[in-house]
DNA sequence: TCTGGGGTCCTAGGACCC
DNA sequence: TCTGGGGTCCTAGGACCC
């Protein structure tokens, strides 16, 4: 999806469309905003925007430009999670911190993440892919892999006519614009997507690949990250064509047997992996970075109601979506970025925040808390279906506390 | 006044078992 | 009179992605 946060966003705020507009930053002071907001507006924590219901779109519509939050209003450690293109103009993009940004462009307008919302028009535009194309991989919020193979007319005008419906089913359904990457496998098919960002369609075929590839940095690979990138580039491996170029048994010395021999497939266009229309979730974590640096004696009531906090939502997070762990853990960042983390696997799995809290405090105890801390985290991982667990026990003859 | 949150996958060492 | 070879699980850290 395009620019997708910010599609979403000018969906309800038209007036914004040429505007400088920042999404991000997290930490939303609801007074401020309102305060600023000088309208009426269902807004409620948690949840600024809310469901406006009848006539609500039209109100939001209507909001002078000037009532807008700027991104200088904007105080915290947050980081910019979408900005629009003529917030781009400026030099801000997604990952910069929202204060860095707010030096470069103080003038924009910042709208905090609305991720239920995000979400729902996420299972909009999914569920318009599936109707048309039931193959679908998830990647997240805003991408999906399908797989064309066995679609009738998936192959006409070398896959182009399907993208075509897919983009205008999408349109119909959520307003949305998307650009679709056409290609023999899901790598390339990624890379081809972001040739004709937004609203565009590319194909790419096996004998693309030397001139629509090659060319491009290292980089543009799914999965060569900045560490990877950077090793190549010491060796003078900068462009796709150049790591192609390399000798596999070199990049297996230099990058280990598994990464080596992919990285040179990769620069090959080589990949088999499936489209896989379902998996099960490995584990599920909550963690937050606080306003400040906190000290675990100095600050030793406020990080226990966090660490409670969190605890409480990791076990609501479990709950809602039926599955329970049988490994607790911490993850903390110092004030010096550094992140460290401990787990705790149990004969049981667990579920409720009560349990969670007591392993993932046994976790804590075993980590250096001297210094200040900037971040907590909490995780379960090891997860199964709670009721299969549950089965399991009962099948076993113990007595396991209900889930 | 730099630097979020929620994930997945991989590696490597050590414990433990047969 | 030195100390194999597999295998699995656990843990910690790190790269990477959206």
């Amino acid at each position: 999806m395009d620019a997708f946060f910010a599609s979403v966003e000018l969906l309800r705020f038209p007036q914004l469309a040429d505007a400088p507009v920042i999404i991000g930053g997290g930490r939303l002071n609801v007074a401020d905003w309102m305060a600023r907001l000088n309208t009426r507006l269902p807004l409620h924590l948690g949840r600024p925007w809310g469901d406006d219901g009848e006539g609500g779109q039209a109100d939001l519509a209507r909001i002078p430009l000037d009532q807008f939050p700027r991104l200088s209003d904007y105080k915290g450690r947050g980081v910019i999670t979408t900005a629009t293109y003529p917030a781009r103009a400026f030099g801000v993009g997604s990952a910069m911190g929202m204060m860095k940004a707010a030096k470069l462009c103080p003038q924009a307008i910042w709208l905090p993440a609305d991720f239920d919302r995000y979400r729902d028009y996420s299972r909009r535009f999914k569920a318009e892919i599936l109707r048309l194309a039931p193959v679908m991989e998830n990647r997240g919020v805003d991408e999906v892999f399908i797989d064309f193979t066995d679609v009738p007319g998936g192959q006409d005008d070398a896959g182009a006519a399907l993208a075509q419906r897919l983009q205008a089913a999408i349109r119909q359904a959520t307003g949305l614009t998307c650009s679709i990457g056409v290609a023999p496998n899901k790598l390339l098919a990624k890379m081809a997507s972001e040739f004709n960002k937004p609203n565009g369609i590319a194909i790419v075929q096996a004998g693309d690949l030397q001139t629509r590839i090659w060319p491009l940095p290292c980089r543009k690979i799914n999965g060569i990250g900045p560490k990877s990138d950077a090793a190549l580039a010491s060796h003078g491996i900068g462009t796709i064509g150049e790591l192609a170029a390399a000798d596999p048994a070199w990049l297996c010395e230099r990058f280990g047997e598994r990464h080596g021999s992919w990285l040179h497939r990769a620069a090959w266009g080589r990949d088999d992996r499936p489209v896989e229309t379902s998996s099960e979730p490995v584990s599920m974590s909550r963690e937050t970075t606080f306003s400040r640096d906190l000290h675990a004696v100095n600050d030793k009531a406020e990080l226990g109601a966090i660490f409670t906090r969190l605890c409480e939502q990791v076990a609501g997070d479990l709950a809602r979506k039926g599955f329970v762990g049988r490994t607790v853990g911490i993850k903390l960042r110092y004030d010096d970025f550094r992140i460290v983390t401990r787990d705790q696997s149990l004969p049981q799995p667990v579920q409720d925040a009560a349990a969670i809290r007591r392993v993932a405090g046994q976790c804590l105890k075993r980590v250096d808390l001297s210094r200040r801390l900037r971040l907590l985290g909490v995780r379960v991982s090891a997860l199964r279906r709670a009721d299969e667990a549950q089965d399991e026990a009962v099948g076993r003859g113990e007595s396991l506390p209900l889930f």
